[in-house]
DNA sequence: TTGATTATATATCACTCTGATATACTTGTC
DNA sequence: GACAAGTATATCAGAGTGATATATAATCAA
């Protein structure tokens, strides 16, 4: 009886931590779960009035004067989110646009394929440093979380960091060989 | 003016390829782009019909005996085709439920983590163990394409075990970590 | 203080994409 | 000739994307 619906989850997981109204969720999303989850309005809202009607959050303030609906999760939420926790993992459908245009590139000239590799490199290496200046900023201790969560987000932006080299180190090679096939 | 609908593109590099029915289409994507593209029935048939009334391609052969229906490219289609491979390319948004649950995992007991630490790692080792097969039969040449295709191939399946080990080293440390933080 | 700009906030739409399933024909093989 | 496995097309509900509409609140310079 699992949802299939991801979104459910994140929101949950999200609002396990901290009650927030959709435009905060969305937020959340777009800075600290980057590279990591995505999510956009049109999903949102109409997933949190399902998660209410469910009863896995419900609405923690209607301030008549506010337009805001701030959502806190609730015990049954918090029930579903351990059961997902705990539950298969599926991995995402891979969708490559960049490896799926290198893949076709050998049926054109070899200017083709150094184009994209040089664009897919430049990708990479920018979000490389874009990680690495967020991750010495939760060094150096500016946002205010727990130690413990501050280990976990260490951790995830290390990931990031690691897979950007790969693939920088990757795309190097590969320019190399198809630069000497020729 | 680009197409959106970026199963159009993978269908003509496909089709730029060799002339193909659905079905072969499918099968090409579950093997071959294995880890680069997914593609469903249920979005390759529609697209098939677009592409055809849009003129990219064309209906080949139309056994009246059989219940075949195989397409090929044309010349506005590889036009269409080398558009695309010219053009900006985006990244596929992310949504790594793995990931998502590690973040999560922190406000809740460090067995979660470390589970879903374990079933990452084996998926990746899984995942690379059938890469390095794949490649050893490419390398071995049972499958009968070109030398420069086999190149290209080569050279994505290196990229696949590439980010395979580099997953496997990161769930490792951080195991290490997480256990030590204890 | 007013007017402009930016940030906050909800909502909806058309379209893309996914995964499952229905249906039917063909090809081995026991 | 029965039965399974593979080939093939097609459709559906629902998940997810990205853009846009709308409106209010905060900020700040002229």
């Amino acid at each position: 009886m699992a949802l299939k619906n991801k979104s459910m989850y994140a929101l949950l997981g999200v609002l396990n931590i901290t009650p927030a109204t959709g435009y905060e969720i969305k937020k959340y999303c777009d800075t600290v779960l980057a590279g990591i989850w995505n999510e956009n309005y049109g999903h949102i809202y109409p997933t949190l009035k399902k998660l209410t009607d469910e009863a896995m959050i419900e609405v923690l303030d209607t301030d008549e004067s506010s337009t805001k609906i701030r959502y806190g999760i609730t015990e049954k939420g918090k029930e579903e989110l351990v059961k997902w926790m705990l539950a298969e993992t599926t991995l995402q459908p891979a969708r490559s646009e960049y490896m799926l245009k290198f893949l076709f590139s050998s049926q054109f000239e070899t200017e083709y394929v150094l184009k994209i590799l040089r664009d897919y490199r430049a990708i990479y290496e920018n979000q490389r440093n874009k990680y690495q200046t967020f991750k010495k900023s939760l060094e150096t201790g500016i946002e205010e979380i727990t130690k413990k969560r501050s280990v976990y987000m260490t951790a995830v932006l290390t990931k990031a960091i690691m897979s950007c080299e790969t693939n920088i180190l990757w795309c190097d090679e590969t320019m190399d060989i198809i630069r000497n096939a020729e």
